[in-house]
DNA sequence: CTATTATTAGAGTATATACTCTAGGCAGTC
DNA sequence: GACTGCCTAGAGTATATACTCTAATAATAG
């Protein structure tokens, strides 16, 4: 492999794992035992190297989110989209948590990622249409399905962040996919009471299959209310 | 004021300005001036400053979200509720913005803020059971409640950086608290599917006062989707 | 084989950051 | 006036960070 690759590849498995704020540029270099002059060689600085990163990131998402307009969407679509989405989320989880930094120190970022929030809010919004289209759905004004999008796309992306913050105080890096999919059960908490009667009892069988199992893990435990 | 104080109030007012990140002790200093020398008099260091801004906010917040007990809850509550809340997030809204890193870098933060979380999450269960009460939304089964008030916190918590990370390229700090408080529409959305049809339209002219004006700063904007 | 280009090592640097240390001022008290 | 406790200045430091520079080595083309 490229020494230019194995530079993108390490560089996100560190900023993941202790998070970008935490790993230098020299850090990189250690990792990969290559010399930090190699690295520059590369690179012309840090923003460069997370710029394609995100680069990566943003065509994956692209590659998962595109919505078929030929033909109706299925449960198995939306099952789809959800996995994607998450598995995207996870591979790319240094991202999410220095965003506004990030966004603040490259205004190439900020401008990507604004279009790609767009492009993501959209394919959201799309997704309810066919939704509703496939009678899976009530269907509902323009403005709140945009509304219920907006709301759909704040808990996906956040939703990490709060399984990190809202865990104990052991190890942070205890984190797994399985948990993170638990966020799928959170979506679908949205969809719930828009869902048609012919389609409510399939939704919340897969609904289920995404319930926390740690009740601790999900916040609300009562005992320390 | 003393001197101890006014450390407190500047990094505040300089951390939601600038980010904690870009903040060091030694700005802070600069900026009351006075010597980096009086600062770690009053604080040992940069985390005793942010454990102490966190328990300001941490106890502003709990004093919102005092559920009373012996009455039944209004609209007008809700209202409160929902202001004081989204108030309190905008004076300490840098708290958000660096939270991952802030609880990785002081235990006693992590644990507190867990504790904070689940009591935030308790008191929005506590609100929506008193509005099914009194006849505002539906009554729920407690686990939908439960993740219907997980939904709300993660919306009413990443609400900012949504807005911080999908405006343009234009000032990041052009956010303004008028802006942040639409995301009390985005919160009421969560509700409307459970309205009751005595309290419906009512609810849902509230929630038009807080509709965004700029429909381009809401994100899905049609053109560029 | 030679000339050129691409890649790499590794020492080095300017700046920043969190924090320390010493000396001293100032207010009150006897 | 001397003592005490609180507060402050400001120079200084160890470490980290992003990045540069030079020279050497591999790879490739003619």
């Amino acid at each position: 492999m490229k020494t230019r690759d194995k530079i993108l590849l390490s560089s996100l498995e560190l900023f993941n794992d202790k998070g970008e704020r935490n790993i230098t540029t020299n850090h990189i270099a250690a990792h990969l035992a290559i010399s930090p002059g190699n690295l520059y060689y590369h690179f012309r600085n840090k923003s460069d190297i997370i710029y394609e990163i995100f680069q990566e990131y943003e065509k994956l998402v692209d590659y998962y989110l595109d919505i078929p307009e030929d033909r109706p969407i299925t449960l198995e679509d939306m099952t789809f989209y959800l996995e994607s989405v998450f598995d995207g989320l996870w591979s790319y989880r240094f991202f999410h948590r220095d965003l506004e930094y990030l966004l603040d120190s490259d205004p190439r970022l900020r401008q990507d990622y604004r279009e790609f929030t767009n492009r993501c809010l959209a394919a959201i919004n799309r997704i309810f249409a066919k939704l509703a289209d496939a009678g899976i759905i009530q269907p509902q004004p323009e403005d709140l399905r945009s509304a219920m999008s907006l709301n759909v796309w704040l808990v996906i992306t956040n939703w990490m962040a709060f399984l990190k913050t809202a865990h104990a105080a052991e190890e942070p890096a205890s984190l797994s996919l399985t948990e993170l999919k638990q966020g799928i059960y959170q979506v679908l908490t949205l969809e719930v009471p828009y869902l048609t009667p012919e389609y409510r009892e399939r939704v919340l069988a897969l609904r289920e299959k995404y319930r926390p199992t740690l009740p601790e893990a999900q916040g609300v435990s009562g005992v320390e209310a």
